[in-house]
DNA sequence: CGACCTTTTGAAACGATTCAATACTGGTGG
DNA sequence: CCACCAGTATTGAATCGTTTCAAAAGGTCG
């Protein structure tokens, strides 16, 4: 695991290998603008707070990153998951108050830029914008996909829907090992992802464990044994979801 | 009223009058487009199929209409509200697959159109695709805010959220009387947007009554009777969520 | 080592759903 | 005009899924 060096270095390649299949729009945002600086975020840390009063753009290079959303008293949502080569709008221009916080799930490195940086009639910029508004479109997909089972499913149905989300996302990337996939959340993450108590993501994972649907390991290693089945229980078609859901890799 | 004439109509001007401030979208689309015509639809009508392959947007001249999505055993949960002014887009271009229904709730009046029909260089295009992304936002900030509510939140905070939204957005087009104000839908429909079923809408609407909260007549016509308590059981700041969901009128 | 967080499991409590019966509404056709 | 029907709202009783509380075991880190 190479991660981790010093923060900034101004350059127009990335100064670690990239992970494959995310595209190329590290380059070319360092293209457009070599001062952008590779950042860092350790677990638990948040990268945007909702104070935060300029809008920016996110781009992970590697890592997982929760947008997330709290009521007064505490309780969190997760809105959405950001993995490789995923951009994300933490605050709009025309739509300016409150969006999402953004937490760093594990060891993530990521880029944050700002609307007028990529506003440029360089052709770069233009591929960079048209990218990004995919980006923003399949995030408001998996929202509404997240919605419609948080709002109409059981908790297998959610907790299913969630591990196929993520089997998808991270199969685009090139992170499944033959229906094995790593999550970096803890159980009472992927409660406030689906909408249920930590205790009854335990309850509902060990379920499917002794019923032969999916296998956890090392708390954070899903082992998906009856795809089949669960896609069923999530009620998910696997090649639909996957156009509506996963980002497109350019080029 | 006055809805309902001929539909047709190849005209660069509005062929009736259109609501105060939804802005002028109507009459740049028709400057571009003369023609675009006006459709309607009826309550209960189905505007859109996810069956259609096509993406295309939708603008809604004067009406409620709700984007849907379905489980297989046909559950269904009302992703987002769209009211005068608002665009949708119904599937996107880079993000082909299963988008939303979109369902009448009353009688409505809106237009739709093709991506390449607003991609060309004349000044109506731009302020109509500038605008078109502000709404995009506004529909994820809405989403976030409902998740938030249907993933966290009790059945009190979840149907105070959808008055306020409801609240807001009406007071925006100048369909708020006082704090009261029509929602056309009955509470199955309620209920497929907050995630509750709709006995327990009307259970939750009678106690909100008896405390003096909110007080419904008619079916469908809603009096906020103590704002404060409502946006305290929601967990809003009416201000800042005024800002985040309320689509920003143009000039 | 101790402090802290996470996972696991049981028991009790709770909130929301389901089922069911009644009443109310609006539209249709005899 | 009234009878009828389907959809909607209301209310009670029983049920169910999930949460909360609690306790114990395992992991990680300084």
């Amino acid at each position: 695991m190479l991660r981790h060096t010093g923060s900034a270095r101004p350059a127009t390649r990335p100064p670690m290998p990239r992970p494959d299949k995310t595209g190329d729009m590290y380059g070319l945002l360092h293209g457009l603008h070599p001062e952008i600086v590779d950042r860092h975020a350790k677990p638990g840390e948040i990268i945007a707070h909702e104070a935060d009063l300029t809008g920016f753009f996110l781009y992970v290079v590697d890592g997982w990153i929760a947008l997330t959303k709290s009521l007064e008293d505490g309780e969190t949502q997760i809105i959405d998951i950001l993995l490789n080569g995923d951009f994300a709008l933490i605050a709009a221009k025309g739509a300016p108050a409150l969006p999402y916080n953004a937490e760093a799930l594990n060891t993530v490195r990521y880029l944050t830029f700002s609307e007028e940086m990529i506003n440029g009639p360089e052709p770069g910029a233009a591929e960079l914008r048209s990218h990004l508004a995919a980006s923003v479109a399949v995030t408001q997909s998996r929202t509404a996909e997240l919605l419609l089972r948080v709002g109409q499913g059981t908790a297998e149905q959610r907790i299913c829907y969630a591990l196929l989300e993520f089997y998808l996302r991270l199969e685009a990337i090139g992170q499944i090992d033959s229906n094995r996939f790593h999550v970096p959340m803890t159980q009472k993450q992927l409660g406030q992802f689906t909408g249920l108590s930590n205790v009854h993501i335990c309850r509902t994972l060990r379920r499917f464990a002794r019923n032969g649907l999916v296998r956890t390991s090392d708390r954070t290693d899903f082992d998906i044994l009856d795809l089949d089945a669960v896609c069923h229980m999530a009620g998910v078609d696997l090649e639909a979801l996957r156009a509506e859901i996963v980002l497109k890799q350019p080029a």
